[in-house]
RNA sequence: GGGUCGGUCGGGCAGGUGGUGAGCCCAAGGGUCUGUAAAACCCUCGUCUUCGACUGUGGCGGUUCGAUUCCGCCCCGGCCCA
């Protein structure tokens, strides 16, 4: 029986138990352990319009911050990312950039209410670090920055000195600049004491709060003083690597799986989290959902005890999916799910025609369903050339409507009520195909 | 700007004295077993009109019966010098 203080006080030990944490700055504890209101960042990449499951991470740092009585303070890299390109930088090509920048901040502020309360006094923030890096002027930016920071120090860091004998340039080197620059904003401008992010994170964090530190020091900042007496604070996440050793966030394939449901469909979504590893489960459950520790806990125990049942995966599939694409539809491909893997081959055309909607499908044209199988599921966009799909036919791994094709030149099978075709590729891959026209 | 070394399958590398280019490792996919997991084992991994044919060694051109190899120009990357 683990159980934490609902409180900031608990939401180290929570961290811990979780698995999610990784280092803090000095006086953290002692200054969440005061109980007084606090804001917490997190940096977001707004280079493209959609986050990805490796955002996760980050996002559910933000949660459990907010569960635990945390103003969380999502910050997307709307300046940092525009100097991020070296690629690309005529003055059309950057205003461009703007508008993209701007869409792609508005879409992560979508996704991100899925996860994160924005109502209310205590409620979650968006801000875009371009609304005041843009307008700072390079003689400030030396003299209000720059001038707080040695050289050594800055040579010291870890992701400086990793980079020293491949090279980097002066902008990647003044990175950390930057960051410490939209951590000093945050603290100023809407009292924001803590950054969180990723170890990889941890050199630019502490530079952030070493820049605090100095600039605070001569003036008078009395609320920092009754507990924890530090002006700012830094918290880390490990890593996450997958069982394998493979870097988390992507798919077998090597695609992202997005939380745009237009990129990565819900139901592809849910099937990514139900293929988890075994070993790496217990993780996920523990990084990517608010599970009480007795049901995560109870989780490992049943999967222990029946592996094949995969209760761990089910639930850890279903409650991402139900966080992410909401509820509703969760459960729809969930059920979506159990058809399609059925033993039993699907007969009900009202069901393929619902799934084909659902699930993504492909069409034949109707002269296609003539030709041989291989070339008729090639020109539909269901294997990437004809080789691929006589080589899936001629290994075993195709059936369709429920029969083993084994001949690529073979016809495809009558299709079940005069229009459609449950295509099952391999072990993982199922497809619902309609005569087209 | 000068010099130099490189660019070969998704990634990392081999090899190739002008005569059929593709081999290794990893990743990936299929199969068997199981559980839509892992491991193990087997198979596959350029394209096509597939018992056969055609591409293909950064790009364009040249020499040649024939170019990955030789020549010229260009693009990209590493290192050294300025």
């Amino acid at each position: 029986m683990t159980s934490f203080d609902a409180g900031l006080a608990g939401l180290l030990d929570e961290l811990r138990w979780r698995g999610m944490f990784h280092a803090a700055s000095d006086g953290l504890e002692a200054r969440l352990a005061s109980g007084r209101p606090i804001s917490g960042y997190n940096g977001f990449d707004p280079s493209g319009s959609s986050l990805h499951i490796g955002s996760l991470v980050p996002i559910f740092g933000l949660i459990h911050f907010q569960r635990h009585g945390g103003r969380p303070v999502a910050l997307v890299g709307g300046g940092t990312g525009m100097i991020g390109d070296p690629s690309g930088r005529s003055s059309e090509r950057n205003l461009l950039d703007r508008d993209t920048l701007a869409a792609n901040a508005a879409a992560i502020h979508a996704q991100l209410e899925h996860f994160l309360d924005f109502s209310g006094p205590r409620g979650a923030l968006l801000v875009n670090n371009l609304d005041w890096l843009e307008s700072m002027t390079m003689i400030e930016f030396l003299r209000d920055i720059g001038k707080h920071f040695t050289i050594p120090y800055m040579l010291a860091k870890d992701s400086v000195q990793v980079r020293l004998d491949k090279g980097l340039s002066y902008t990647e080197f003044s990175y950390m600049l930057l960051q410490s620059a939209d951590f000093a904003h945050l603290r100023r401008t809407l009292d924001v004491e803590m950054q969180m992010g990723g170890a990889d994170q941890w050199g630019n964090i502490t530079a952030g709060l070493e820049l605090i530190r100095r600039t605070a020091s001569g003036s008078d900042d009395d609320g920092a003083a009754a507990a924890g007496n530090a002006p700012a604070f830094g918290l880390a996440y490990p890593l996450l690597l997958t069982a394998s050793g493979a870097k988390y966030g992507k798919s077998a394939e090597g695609d992202s799986i997005w939380l745009d449901p237009e990129r990565t469909t819900p139901y592809a979504f849910y099937q990514h989290w139900l293929t988890t590893d075994d070993r790496d489960v217990g993780i996920y459950l523990r990084w990517f959902t608010t599970m009480a520790p007795d049901e995560i806990e109870g989780l490992e125990a049943e999967m222990a005890e029946r592996p094949g049942a995969r209760a761990a995966q089910k639930a850890l599939a279903l409650d991402v999916t139900a966080r992410t694409h909401g509820a509703d539809t969760a459960r729809q491909v969930e059920m979506d799910s159990a058809v399609l893997f059925d033993p039993e081959p699907i007969r009900d055309p009202v069901v393929l025609e619902r799934l084909w909607r659902s699930v993504g499908g492909f069409t034949v044209a109707p002269g296609g369903a003539a030709s041989g199988a291989a070339g008729a599921l090639a020109s539909a966009g269901v294997f990437a050339s004809n080789g691929e799909a006589r080589r899936m036919i001629q290994n075993g791994g195709l059936t369709i409507n429920g029969e083993p094709i084994r001949d690529p030149a073979a016809a495809l099978p009558a299709p079940i009520g005069g229009a459609w075709w449950e295509v099952r590729i391999g072990k993982r891959r199922r497809e619902i195909g309609r005569l087209g026209g």
